[in-house]
DNA sequence: GATGAATGAGCGTTCATTCAT
DNA sequence: TATGAATGAACGCTCATTCAT
């Protein structure tokens, strides 16, 4: 990945929040079909980029074929994202914005015992990330994160800190219950998201190769697995 | 030469460095502009190479930066590799050659109980792959997969069915001993190798970035809580 | 643009030359850095190739240079040819397109004797193509035939068969109306085509060169001397 | 082609014909096998560079490969040409060196009548040229003559004006005896010249690339017919 | 705003040439 | 003298980015 010389990594990234939010930014207004076209454009562009940045990686994805991909010129494109890699940040920060906070308010709202939290905790998961094209942006980070250090450290902030913070809390729950046996946090925690982030992984690369479907993961299977192994850890015995 | 800049996997890698570049270190003289050592030059080409792939990724990585590395000129490294994708091939199957039949020898010659085994299992692991730039190999692998579909599959004949067998004998060990419980094979594969191929993954990317170290992994205590549990779940309940 | 340093060909030239400049010999208003005229680029970029190619050969010629001679960038050349080599095979196609069909027309409607006609052949070659730029192809075929075997098939399908077979319809009109005395067909035509070909060869390569100007063939006088004497040598004697 | 900074076309030009008569300069001494071949190196290299010149061209053919047909090394080229550019001219040189003077005594020694000795002309120049590897040397200077301005100028000195000359003397020898027409000689040379350089340049460039054999050149029955066409003209009629 | 023609820095690769052995 | 490993300038081609329309 050759750096060109581009704006500073924080002040572009700040623009483009600030683009990518437009639509929501402004409600309240109807917009004739043509404006509102306009301002699906940047929605779109993220899309065929995710799709083909995960498919692909960073360097292999040429921004004209993201723009034919959702139907506009490549100039437009450069409407929107300054720059290629203003691009893959937003594609990177559009697809994990804000789903911790909610996730966090189902959490405090759980009332069963925290195996079955944790059990939940593994399906909310797939159905929402790891089965979307959303899991590709966790192999999309593993593969580009050293190239782009701003990202990853957002995506540390804005991704990892609370997803963390969340599978901490889980596990204090189980513990202060006496549900999970007492153990180091900081441990705990990548039992818990281990299996998550190598599922992520893993499918959006060599998993979707394999000429030999014959040791391929079944992720229901494998995720299934995985808690209930977890469980068996962590529930203190009898 | 660049040191990963990993917390625990530094005195290890060390050693490895130190013999890499023995005979540059001599001090006091400089190595001549044109030297000829046809033989030794394959390896530090290689050793370069791996490097600068798992940091930045193979379209990222300027062949002349790899061969400036190695302290020769780009057509030097021509000389040795017909070409960038060559390199890569070379890089590859370079750093994953042939443990396997002598780790499948250690594995029939274990007499201890099965639990013991896959203890030891992660512990050789660790100190011949995970901890070593072997590992990079893996994260490597996992972001160009798409872009090297017969690289993929070298990796998938080469690497993963060799360790899933492995890993297969070991579990069949167990349960056919009684030690472990009956369980499907398949998914307890990867119940085994996921947290393997989580930490080289993870060590050669997202975790090599953290200037917050605060939630860094530590690959030991990781290892060592991954095993326990998996004990936990694999061994039946008295 | 260079003016091919020959001696009697030069007029014809010029008129080529300031066609293919007449928009940008507008004076008093220099040309905008990014002018758009998709339309007339290929044709210039293959008026640049031509005089290139005949003039250093297909190797030693740069694509760099061909863009600079027709007024534009290196990437705009790759906009309209893919690569140097097909650059190489469209000017070789362009500058010998159909002009036999048209030739046959003339040559079947031509009513006077054949002595008469096979002037004529001569006098409308020189004026179209001997005294052309178009006379540089058969030098550069002839230097990167060996190269380029499909194209050299192409010259053989496109210009050699259609040229001889026009050859052979004049001879064979000459021999049947009794203008012409008996002869070898094969052998006849390169009597005839011969003198053509070298022309086109010496006057695109070692004549342009002379720096002694003494023995410089004038193309006019050597094609009358040659057809006269190829008269002489056709037509029966009383 | 590119032009390296290479010295003076003259200077190194001179050094090398030394070196290539070095063999031939120092006659009386008989030496050691040893010595003898080493003598043979830069004939043989010749040789392999003609060859590969007349087949690929100048820029396509590679010193290494000049180098491995005459079975020495890289290295070893240079020690004998300088560069690949003197290489080159040594190589036209070589292959035009002095024959013209024992022709110019045949010539003077030949008692037939003039359209005998025009015959012979031919006859000779197909034995000793045009059905030998020297005839590559015109398509060769054809090719790059314009990039060699200083070898077009030594091929017009050494080559075409004796060759010229040999050929004025022919028909100034015709003229005087009665048996050509009176006729301007200019005009007349190339009359002689062209069918020879033509099938010079022919045979070693599109005639060597046809796969439809169907018109090809019968090189000894095209010069019959030149030839004989040729005297058809020149010889008064009756 | 939208387009797509035009740009040019940058990279992989080649190969004539050098030089330590 | 002969070798061939090493060099690095040069070139074909790509593609992110610009900008006239």
């Amino acid at each position: 990945m050759q750096h060109r010389p581009t704006s500073d990594l924080s002040s572009s990234a700040d623009s483009l929040q600030t683009v990518a939010n437009a639509d929501t930014a402004a409600p309240g207004r109807a917009r004739p079909r043509r404006a509102r076209r306009k301002n699906a454009r940047p929605g779109e562009l993220l899309d065929a980029a995710l799709d083909l940045f995960v498919e692909k990686g960073y360097a292999a994805t040429r921004v004209e074929e993201v723009a034919a991909r959702a139907g506009v010129s490549k100039g437009t494109l450069f409407l929107y994202f300054p720059s290629k890699e203003d691009l893959f940040k937003a594609v990177v920060r559009e697809n994990m914005a804000g789903r911790f906070a909610e996730w966090k308010l189902e959490l405090d709202a759980f009332e069963g015992n925290s195996a079955e939290l944790l059990r939940q905790c593994y399906a909310v998961w797939w159905e929402r990330i790891g089965s979307t094209k959303a899991s590709g942006i966790t192999k999309l980070m593993v593969g580009e994160a050293r190239n782009f250090p701003a990202l990853a450290q957002f995506y540390q902030q804005e991704v990892l800190q609370p997803g963390t913070a969340l599978v901490r809390r889980i596990l204090e729950r189980g513990i202060a219950r006496g549900e999970f046996r007492p153990m180091d946090a900081n441990t705990g925690i990548y039992l818990v998201l281990a299996p998550m982030l190598f599922l992520s992984v893993w499918q959006n690369s060599l998993a979707s190769c394999e000429p030999v479907a014959d040791a391929a993961i079944s992720p229901r299977a494998y995720l299934d697995a995985q808690v209930e192994n977890l469980l068996l850890g962590l529930v203190p015995r009898a």
